[in-house]
DNA sequence: CGCTCCTGATAAATCGATTTCTCAGAGAAG
DNA sequence: CTTCTCTGAGAAATCGATTTATCAGGAGCG
């Protein structure tokens, strides 16, 4: 691989001008001509590793989700991807598994690489520490999730009107013991959606007592959504209809329903977060869209606005999410 | 953040003793002790952007695949990343959207980095050019994709004995005019697929001519799936069964039936790649499951090995597939 | 003509860890 | 007692790019 030195050599100039001709520097453009043929010769691209040594930044950001395999993760993940490689960042992508040690330890990584900066899906909203990061003054979007005390710039959802909306459709479809599952109880999401679907019972007329045994936390997973509906379902009187948090949860829940005999429409689920497969869930999901891609868009335009060195006070994005209604879309084939 | 001089200046000794604590060398124990506390002390971790300058490789592996939204590779990705977390490295990973230039990109990326290693599902059999790499000593391993005439490691499916399995299946269930939608053309696994139904369609007698309207190359995308069944559907002598080979694709068909108002059973349909809704899908659909996941760990220790140095002969490693019929799981609910 | 000012270029320092080279001192062998 | 060997440790070189300090040479001005 060729070095700077190199094309110094070749071009009959010092590194110094090498440096400057990349990096915009003055240089007469007789030499710029020279030392640019001679680096296209010698297919000289210069060593990120001994760059980012000098310049104390690397042109890496950390990306940090708690689930890859949560289709709301990935498609924020391309947001952010997208965006950065619009100014030659690239994207280290970081599953945390909810695990907030997993975490600590990708952080200290984060530091130790010399990462230009970070954006962070927190695995809890209390011990996700990010104070060392701060300390150094390396630049921190939180996406999704709001981390509690930092002083960090952040894109989220309205989570809550979000969830009002979501659990007044249920309730305006004719339903009347609506369920919520929701997350878990650490995640701001999770309490924020949660909040939203109280918000629209007490609107109902339903008191907090009642709706309490209504009301489970689970994991965000798969698993989880089909233990928390098989529990909802064993009790006296069940609930006809159920609020899931996120899809990956509502997949959960609709085989628990299934197994159990009892299916939308007899039941109303409606789920937060979209799924790519709502339309041939049969009938088809009602569910809250969320401007995943768009937040990990937002969330890469906020860090790299720090990163060129903003000093606008620290903000934050919220982002409308949006009722996708299903139930006019059935297909012809649905003479059930 | 401390630096190995600030650990070296605090415990008495030299930075060279602190490297060889750090690094396995051999130090007086009553020094390591020294070394060790004021490491603590002062909280250091070593630089892992100078490290790497100086040794000429970095920590991190990059896994390279066409589309993070496939849950395909997804779910490899976290495969590799939890083999990799194994031994420290960390895994960046790099969308190339099936796009030639964007992948030779992020090769070299990965060189300029100095990454130890590269793990790649190819975005073209003909035009990836890993040659670049190779002279670099850097190893690479393929995964699911075979570039043609690569000399490396991979670790794929037997994807032509699947797609036999798969048609084979389909004509077993009674269907005659089965069709497939096959992934780009240049890619092996489209190919080989392709190649396995042919393979069990001449085994029933069909005549590759008469095949040849029923085969419709596509990319592996939602909206390719759902051209292709359209285009399908228009024949003269529309197909009674489709092969898909991916999951995706697969979504995109079941929509296009949707709207044709033709649905499974009616049509028989069989998706290449697991489908983790599969289940929810009425009637519930058979697919050949793909170790994904196995991909991803196995090609992720076949490249540590080759990064500890082994000379072993460059090796293939083939997973099995597996068929899973869902005719079975028919719902109660199922009553249409 | 002499002096200052400016421009473009170079030499050298720098980033932080690893590793080679060198050396001092302890212990063994003769 | 001298010489040789071996071990542990420090000094310094190294990785490759950026950047500061320095310098050479030409233009402009009195």
């Amino acid at each position: 691989m060729a070095t700077i030195s190199d094309v110094a050599r070749a071009a009959g100039v010092s590194p110094a001008t090498v440096s400057r001709v990349f990096n915009g520097g003055r240089v007469t453009p007789e030499r710029v001509e020279r030392v640019r043929k001679a680096a296209s010769d010698l297919g000289f691209s210069p060593n990120r590793v001994a760059r980012s040594l000098r310049m104390q930044r690397a042109s890496v950001i950390g990306l940090l989700v708690p689930d890859i395999e949560n289709p709301f993760f990935t498609s924020l993940a391309r947001g952010v991807e997208d965006a950065a490689q619009r100014t030659n960042l690239s994207v280290v992508l970081c599953n945390t598994d909810d695990d907030v040690e997993k975490e600590r330890r990708y952080l200290d990584i984060a530091l130790a690489e010399q990462m230009a900066g970070v954006i962070v899906a927190a695995a809890s909203r209390k011990h996700t520490d990010l104070s060392a990061l701060a300390a150094r003054g390396m630049p921190v979007v939180a996406v999704d999730r709001r981390p509690r005390a930092a002083a960090v710039d952040a894109v989220t959802v309205d989570n809550q009107l979000g969830g009002e909306e979501a659990t007044a459709h249920l309730l305006d479809g004719g339903y009347e013991r609506v369920a919520c599952i929701t997350g878990p109880a650490g995640a701001s999401t999770s309490e924020d959606r949660l909040a939203g679907y109280r918000a629209a019972m007490r609107d109902a007329g339903v008191s907090e007592e009642s709706t309490r045994p209504y009301v489970r936390y689970a994991d965000y997973r798969v698993d989880g959504g089909y233990a928390a509906t098989r529990e909802l379902l064993a009790l006296p009187s069940p609930p006809d209809a159920v609020f899931v948090t996120n899809s990956l949860m509502t997949v959960g829940a609709l085989q628990a329903l299934r197994e159990s005999g009892i299916e939308p429409p007899d039941v109303g689920v409606l789920s937060f977060g979209d799924v790519p497969w709502a339309s041939l869930v049969r009938p088809p999901l009602t569910t809250v869209q969320l401007p995943s891609y768009d937040m990990g868009a937002s969330a890469a335009a906020l860090l790299q606005e720090r990163l060129a060195g903003s000093g606008k006070p620290l903000q934050t994005v919220v982002l409308r999410t949006a009722l996708q209604p299903r139930e006019s879309t059935r297909g012809p084939a649905a003479r059930d």
